[in-house]
DNA sequence: TGCAAATATATGTACATACATCGAATATCC
DNA sequence: GGATATTCGATGTATGTACATATATTTGCA
């Protein structure tokens, strides 16, 4: 069971105390991100896909009808060391994908995105949209605010 | 390998443009969170344990001498769905903490690290502690704004 | 008392992450 | 042109996540 309820991060994860700000922030991002990963799955799980998955169709609808192969999904994932290839797997099964082998480069493999496919995404895209609203307990003034300290830690 | 250059959201994952500060935020807190949690399991690596276990010593650590419960443990980790129960298991393989049944209720199981776990973290701490100084890029405000407004996102 | 419900943990399965390695195809360089 | 290196993707293994279910113990109540 997932808690919606308010909470600081202090209350959800019962210690009560800090070393400083820093962990923290540090300790508040990781939490964020997976109740944010967490309300997304919910949703997916209806539709008989997961959050990688619905990364991946929605990279490759963005190249449709452009094939993409294998290195193109690495470069654009969020996770470069998580393993598009069995992931890709699964999406096949499911015949939400085509894979062939890349005609002018017989090592690569084009993968594209099938009919099925963008019918999935079509029916997702209000859903997830409105998902991500559960952002907007912020100002987009506060959105940007949050982007740019994210960007200023991987610095 | 890991890519540890300075570089927007919008050039890490070569997406030119967001629909809303919202989307952006909303992408900029899992791949951050990401990033930060590589870094960290890096270090573990060399130690022989990873971060789920990392975390869960120090739970137990912060018990010690008294024992914990597996509900304890969910009840104070980050991932509540994460499986307690398995990851203690590899930590027992590395007699890092012991498991042995409750006196007072038979159902339950209390765990308690071991001399050895003590000392690993001993020896962890303070690189641990260096590490999320990765956050100094920051000052402490910031930090502070940065914990405000993930708070904010899960009211 | 005895039986149903609740509690505490373990286990099963599907999927994903993280990283190493392999085999095939292609590029490079002498 | 042929040996060597590089690239591309698939696959193997260990671990973790997510969720359902099983098993044992305890609690509570008729």
């Amino acid at each position: 069971m997932v808690n919606l309820a308010a909470m600081k991060i202090e209350d959800e994860i019962k210690q009560p105390v800090f070393k400083d700000e820093y962990q923290k922030a540090s300790i508040n991002i990781a939490y964020t991100a997976g109740w944010l990963q967490q309300r997304l799955s919910a949703t997916f799980r209806e539709y008989g896909i997961t959050l990688p998955q619905f990364n991946i169709l929605r990279i490759l609808r963005g190249q449709h009808p452009k094939p993409a192969t294998v290195n193109l999904l690495i470069e654009r994932m969020l996770d470069k060391t998580s393993n598009a290839s069995r992931i890709v797997d699964k999406l096949e099964a499911k015949q939400l994908v085509t894979r062939t082998v890349c005609p002018g480069n017989r090592r690569a493999v084009d993968i594209r995105i099938t009919e099925a496919g963008l019918d999935l995404l079509g029916r997702l895209d209000p859903i997830i949209g409105g998902e991500q609203h559960s952002l907007k307990n912020l100002t987009e003034a506060e959105a940007a605010q949050l982007s740019y300290l994210l960007d200023k830690i991987r610095d």
